[in-house]
DNA sequence: TATTTATTTATATTTATTATAAATAAGATT
DNA sequence: AATCTTATTTATAATAAATATAAATAAATA
């Protein structure tokens, strides 16, 4: 379950930052794509609409977001790029080493986990990422390799 | 548990790579460190010993050694640096935030938690990264913020 | 020892991201 | 509404990690 549209547009308010149509259109995309895309993704889907948009207003709005915990930077996804994620709530992402696609998985054992780790090792625990990988069924299909 | 120096460079030997000495003293240190070093710190670490050392052949050698599947390539530690992890069975890694040490845990549950997200995603799974963020205890005492 | 092949090194290149500064848009003030 | 102030966007330049390339070196083989 991503965070939802109206919860990052009213956290960058909250945070100050002015709603552009450009920062709607980011969050709109994200709130939507189940894709965790990347910010070359987000650029590109946005331009025919925006053609004047910037990659460095993207970097911006996303840099905003993370920082207010509203969308992860997935950095090990198994492709060399950064993928985002509007989910921040715990969950297991899943990525296919062939076709490079990200799936969510709800993960409620996270909180037992979680528990037992501050308790072995004495750290205030603050976030997670609960990457897996592997071959998705349609790749399991299409694969010889 | 780290892989072995030994098992680093006979993976690297059966491979048919050569045991040079650049790539014995990488082997050294990465089975040798616990601090998941990055590829800039691998190759500062070594230049005393290896004055003529050059960062290519650091990035070479890790190369080879994540895709013989000896060493993990961390790319999502909380600083913006890839971090190897020479500790290829499956365990929790848990990065502090304040002063970027990382540490392991073992985490025997994962195993089943493997079986659970195969059955429930189709997904064949190949491996996992299950990075946790936190406030390790020093910085819990030392930090205001 | 000469020859072949792998490896290392030095250098250049690539590419994602960040920094900078001018142009633009929005909000506030009068 | 017009002006002033500030935030934002854009275009461009700069940075830095990683990769590619090619010459130099070292190792293995004949």
């Amino acid at each position: 379950m991503s965070s939802s549209y109206a919860s990052l547009t009213s956290a960058l308010k909250q945070a100050g930052l002015r709603l552009t149509p450009q920062r709607l259109a980011i969050c709109r995309f994200l709130a939507e794509s189940r894709e965790h895309p990347t910010a070359a993704m987000i650029y590109e889907h946005l331009r025919p609409e925006y053609p004047s948009l910037s990659a460095m207003t993207v970097y911006n709005t996303l840099k905003a977001l993370v920082e207010l915990g509203q969308v992860n930077a997935l950095g090990d996804c198994g492709d060399d790029n950064v993928h985002y994620d509007a989910d921040t709530s715990p969950h297991i992402n899943l990525a296919c080493i062939s076709c490079h696609r990200i799936m969510d998985l709800p993960a409620p054992q996270i909180e037992a986990l979680d528990g037992e780790i501050s308790r072995a090792s004495g750290y205030q625990l603050l976030g997670a990422r609960l990457m897996f990988y592997g071959l998705c069924p349609d790749c399991q299909k299409t694969r010889v390799l």
